[in-house]
Parts: C-alpha cells; structure tokens; sequence
DNA sequence: CTGCTTCACCTTTTT
DNA sequence: GGTGAAGCAG
C-alpha cells in the first residue's frame, strides 16, 4: 500500500487540517500552501481510519482540479480512492438528479443544454415576445436569467422582483426561455444545482438518504461557490459526520458568475462551532514574488488579513518590462522563452482574455517552440462536434429538440425553413416534440415530406442500437448513414481538414472512455461526461510544451517561469469592470491569482500600443502596476518610454474634467429617453459616445451630432 | 432549398 | 480580426 505514513510529508497546521475529526472545518488556503494535499491526505486519513470510502464526497468546480485529486487520492490510497465521489458540483447533481428523476419530475433521460442551446432558446423566446436584439442583448439576457438561476430565483420571483422596463422584459423571456426548456426534456448547467437544492429541500425523504450516503464532504475552491451551491453544501454538510471547506477569498474570481465570497468570509457564522486553520506557509514561489502579490492583494478590503510565509528563499526580483508596442511584446517574451534554457513544460504566459492568444502562439509557432492553449475555443463546443453529438443524443432519446433541429438539416437533405417553421407550428398547436411532429407531417411538398421519412428512418435505426452498441461503435455507424461522414471528405481545405481531425479526435475519446469504463460504458453515460467535459484536457499534453492560459484557467497550476502579460487597463482591470469597486477588486485578485502561479521567476509586461480589433490604440498601464510595491521589482524599458500622455494614470480622474459630457454621467436624449455614459472614445469633434439608456439599451452617438443633454 | 455574398457586432472570465 | 445573421442569385 503507498504512502504509508501520512503525516509525517505535512507541516503542523495541514496535519491538524487533516486530523480534524467531527463537525464543520474551514481551511484557509493561501496561495501555494499545499491546499489540495490537505484535501486529499484527509481523504486518505479518513479511509484509513476505517471510514468507508464509498461515505466520502469530495467536490471541486472543474473537471481538472476533480481528476487532480482523484490522481493523488489514488496515488495514496490505490483503487480505495475510487469509491469516494470525487467530481465537480455540476456531476454530483447529475447523478443525484438521473438517480432522483422521478422524485424531481425530469423525464427519465433529460438532455442538458449547454451555453449555444440556451443562447438559441433566450433568441427564440425574444422573438416570439417580440422583443428586439438590438434593445435587449440576447447574450446579457441569457446572463441575467443563469444569474437569477444561481441566486436561486424563479422566473416567478424574478418578475416580482424585476419591476424596471428591461428587467420585466427579461422576466417574461426567463418564463418562457423555462417553458421551451421543459418542453424540450432539458435543463441547463445552472439548472443541475438549483433542481438538486430545490429537491433536497422539499423532500425529507430523499433528504435523509442522501445524507445516510454522505458522510463526510469535502469542499474544494469554498470562495467560489455561488449562492445554489452554498445552499447544496448547507444541505448536504449540516447532515454530515464532516464538512471540511477549503479556500482562499484572495483568489475568488468567479464573481461574474454568481459566486459571493461572503460564503467563505461568513463561515463560521454560518456553521457556529467551526473548526478554522489557516495554511500560511507557502511553498510554491520565492520571497520577491510572494511579496510582490501580496502587496497587491493588500489593496483589497473585502479579505481576511493574512500573511503568507515564503519556504524557498529570496529569489530573483520580479521583471516589469514596457514595450512601445505589442509586437515588441510579443518578440521579448518568445525570445525569452527560447533562450531561458527551461524546459518549455515548466513556462507558462498568462493572459486576461482568450483572445490575447493568437499572437504569442503565431510567434512559438515561426520559432518551432512547442505550446498549448488552455480553454479558448473548446474541444465540444466546436459545430461539428456538437453536430455528431446532437445524432447520438437523438439515438439515446429522440425526442431531444434540441439535437433534432440541430442535425434534422445537416448535411443538407432537403428540409429547410418553410418545413421546419411548419414543425414549429404544430409542436407550439399540440405540445408535442419535434420528433413526434415530424412523424405525419401536412401542409408541406411532397419532397419534403420524403426527405423527413429518410431522416426519420436514420433515426430510428440509430435509436434502436443505442441500447447495445458501444459509444465508438455507433459514433462510426452515425458518420456513415447520416452522410456526415462524407461532409467533409476529399477537401485540401484546412479547416475542413481541422473538422475531420475533430471527429476523428471525438471517436478515440469514445473508445478512450469505453476502456476507461469496461462495465459501465453506455450511450447515456458518455453523453453525460461529454455533456460535463468542457476543456479538452490540454493539461495532460503539456509535458513538453509552453503553456499559454488565461489567468482563470491558470488557477490551481505552477510553473518555474510565468509571463503575465499585457497589464494595461482595459485589461487589467478588463474594461468592463473598471467602474464598480467590487469588481475591481476581483481583477486584482485574478492577478494575484496570475503572479502567484510562479515559482522562480516572473515577469510582467505592458506595450503603450497595441492591436485591438484590427485597430492600433494606445494603452495605459494598468492601476495595478504602482500597487506593486518598488522593491520587489525590477523594471526595464524596451524602446523609447511611452509618451507622457499614456503615463496618466486612467483612474486618476481629471479634477478639471468638468465637460457634462463625459463617462459615468447621466443624459437624456429627445428619443430615447435617460441613460449614462458607457465609453468615450475619440476627441473633438471626433468624439464618440456609447450611452445605455435604462429603456432602449445601448446605442452609440457621435458626440457633436447626438442630441443629448446632461441630466 | 442551397450556397454564396455582405455586413454588424463582437469578447471577459467557465461548469 | 473573426463569426453569425441577413440578403440574394441559382
């Protein structure tokens, strides 16, 4: 058996974490401080105190931190790690509510609607409400009803709540958005949780045998937990011998989301009684680095204060490097790479938004320095990945609309949009599903009608191998009969070369799982995995290779080299979350969250121009940067230091500024109405104004032309 | 009905 | 710069 003595790898505050015994425990996990290990040593101590391991829940948020544990539970305690459930919320859910579905009123084998299907649902529920695009954002809709949804609130409650134009309108879209989800047999991601809180809380019965099946619940990542998940914890761990949660408020960064990190700071409150340690000692980066986060982090006010203790020593100073522009960027950090004599798997560059990419991997790929993308476009959101999934889904269930409209015209068979708009109608007249409404189908030609009977027979071929065929074998059956196949066979065309590498990299995950999962591999099973699986596992193929991430993506990982780049504002803090201070602090917190990544060395970079949209803007550098106190860093400029009219500071705001005209100020305009001033952009004459106007939204003005009026 | 074109709008971050 | 929606010729 590995890992024989348990305690002895661990310092005297993980130890105590570890061999905490009965009731609630908060673990304060500052950066580096060996927060999964505690975790996953407590895991291992309660088996071998005799626990069942089978008792043991332990939960995390992404898919990756769930199989990093799993891998070290394994590594300690061999093939007992396995009866534990280790996974994300949104598995946990899955499960409880598939096992739970009649107890819930889900259909039996209810679909899960990713982000595209509800963005296509909130577009249809507008259009039906006749609600414009251009005065309701479809995207800002479908974010406010996941928020509600994560806040735990009904589209009822939501109407009651929302008395506003804009709010009401979205109350009504929220409505009827849960209308069409129903009636489609599907729920979405936020719908996973809130369907599990609202069981467990109004079933005593389910309620008891889900916390006889509980014992013992560990809680990964605490400070990022939204209000559903904080209820399900609630539920779950006030039955419970143990609930240990971990986290650390500096590295929330899931605000956006919905998540509070009043959940972690309320804690003791919440759970009177609580065990609290605190993991101070930080064995990750050197003492320059840590002490350049944590002067940063400092400036927040929402946070316990901390102190965190560097193990390793002094170390090298902390670059700040300013380059004219982004090109000169892009160059140093490639150079740097190249020449730092590290191995490629050890570096990592960190940026605020996946589109800061592109450039650096055009750069590693002309110096031949192998990389990976974490996040960005993903693995399963690709269309034609979606589109082969959308046939397996209707092999397991027909009746999926969701997968029916997706593929019921792809490849092209001759159904188009008078057809399926004749569907629509008959699904609206009589309830019933896409499928069941295709079966006799009047009121269209002749051609199409045959073209439907053609799809239908595909269908229920496929269907009724879903029972006994394996994932792979069915996926390479469906290529062949439903001619998707063939789509992009013979084309020299890259990316229809990119698709077919995609379905082929699709079918090998099937056989990848099935061999996983010798007994239990059905259909259904692998739709769901898929369904939950939303990054491509690029982690597990970075041995070799650079690490290119967003700084969101990066949490939870270290490398010996980090370069965090591009910190100028509209960056960092990200454009849209300069206004308000709450939001603010969690732009800092997600650098903290970057710097502390690094072991030895880290730099930080910033260009006063840089490529946006295809467009050349001056930049700024970041507020951050004079957070950051001098001493721990080493600054170095790279061409001629930028103009002093870049070097102002962006939130230091101009006392002589008193235009009426300017941002954050309220107007009226003669049709619109009242809104506030979003953006400025220009000046002069050239001046453009983005205005949001509590009623019609957001519309953008040439400034010297727009009739607006300070109000 | 299909496939090609042009044209807005876009992107913060993810299960 | 890239993508999805809309418009138009076969």
């Amino acid at each position: 058996m590995p890992g024989a003595d348990l305690l002895s790898s661990l310092n005297s505050e993980q130890r105590e974490a570890v061999l905490h015994g009965r009731g609630p425990l908060l673990v304060l996990a500052g950066a580096g401080s060996g927060k999964t290990r505690v975790i996953t040593h407590r895991l291992a101590h309660l088996v071998r105190s005799g626990v069942d391991p089978r008792t043991i829940t332990a939960v995390t948020f992404t898919n990756k931190a769930a199989a990093e544990m799993r891998e070290r539970a394994q590594a300690l305690l061999g093939g007992a790690a396995l009866a534990a459930f280790i996974g994300t919320f949104h598995s946990w859910c899955l499960r409880f509510l598939r096992r739970r579905h009649r107890e819930a009123s889900l259909p039996p084998r209810f679909a899960i609607a990713d982000t595209s299907d509800q963005l296509a649902l909130v577009k249809e529920a507008m259009a039906e409400l006749s609600i414009s695009e251009q005065v309701l954002p479809p995207n800002a809709v479908r974010g406010r009803i996941s928020n509600a949804k994560n806040a735990l609130v009904t589209a009822e409650r939501f109407a009651a709540m929302e008395t506003d134009y804009a709010g009401e309108r979205i109350g009504q879209v929220y409505a009827l958005y849960e209308k069409k989800l129903a009636a489609t047999g599907a729920l979405d991601f936020d719908d996973l949780i809130a369907r599990s809180v609202r069981l467990l809380a109004s079933d005593a019965a389910v309620l008891a045998d889900e916390r006889r099946r509980i014992r013992h619940l560990l809680i990964d990542e605490y400070q990022d937990t939204n209000s559903a998940q904080d209820a399900l914890v609630k539920r779950l761990g006030e039955g419970a011998d143990s609930l240990a949660a971990v986290g650390d408020e500096d590295q929330a960064i899931y605000r956006w989301r919905g998540a509070e990190v009043e959940h972690i700071l309320r804690f003791e409150e919440d759970f009177p009684g609580a065990c609290i340690v605190a993991l101070e000692a930080n064995y990750r980066s050197t003492a320059r680095i840590l002490a350049a986060a944590a002067g940063l982090v400092s400036h927040n006010r929402r946070r316990r204060e901390k102190r965190l203790r560097a193990d390793r020593g002094e170390g090298a100073a902390v670059r700040l490097w300013h380059f004219e522009e982004d090109r000169a960027e892009t160059e140093a950090v490639a150079r740097e790479v190249a020449s730092s004599g590290k191995a490629p798997g050890e570096i990592a560059v960190l940026y605020r938004t996946n589109a800061q990419s592109r450039p650096f991997e055009e750069e590693l790929v002309r110096r031949r320095i192998p990389y990976v993308v974490v996040g960005g476009m993903k693995f399963y959101e690709r269309a034609e990945v979606k589109d082969v999934l959308a046939y397996l889904r209707l092999a397991a269930r027909p009746e999926d609309d969701l997968a029916f409209r997706r593929v019921v015209n792809v490849p092209a068979r001759g159904i188009g949009a008078a057809t399926l708009d004749r569907i629509a109608a008959v699904v609206r007249e009589t309830g019933r599903s896409w499928w069941e409404a295709s079966a006799d189908l009047s009121g269209v030609t002749e051609r199409a009608r045959t073209a439907l009977a053609r799809f239908r027979e595909i269908v229920v071929d496929l269907h009724e191998k879903a029972a006994t065929w394996t994932p792979s074998a069915l996926l390479d059956h469906l290529l062949a009969v439903t001619g998707y196949g063939d789509l992009y066979a013979g084309s020299e065309d890259r990316e229809d070369v990119a698709r077919r590498e995609n379905i082929e990299e699709l079918l090998s995950s099937a056989r990848e799982f099935e061999r996983r999962n010798a007994e239990g591999a059905t259909i259904g099973e692998y739709l769901d995995t898929v369904a939950l699986a939303t990054d491509a596992d690029a982690a597990a193929a970075s041995g070799g290779a650079v690490t290119l991430s967003t700084l969101h993506a990066a949490k939870g990982l270290e490398f010996d080299t980090v370069f965090v780049v591009g910190l100028e504002e509209g960056y960092l803090p990200h454009g849209q979350s300069a206004e308000d201070e709450d939001e603010l602090e969690e732009e800092r917190r997600l650098l903290y969250v970057g710097m502390t990544r690094a072991k030895d060395q880290l730099t930080l970079t910033l260009a006063g121009r840089r490529l946006v949209y295809g467009r050349v803007e001056p930049r700024r550098p970041s507020r951050f940067v004079d957070e950051l106190p001098k001493n721990a860093l080493e600054e170095r400029m790279f061409g001629r230091p930028a103009p002093t009219i870049f070097a102002a500071r962006a939130h230091e705001e101009d006392p002589a500024d008193d235009r009426p005209l300017r941002r954050g100020k309220r107007v009226r305009h003669p049709r619109y109405g009242y809104g506030v001033i979003l953006t400025e952009e220009g000046s002069g004459d050239e001046t453009r104004l983005t205005v949001y106007f509590d009623r019609a939204g957001k519309k953008k003005f040439v400034a010297r032309y727009a009739d607006l009026t300070p109000a």
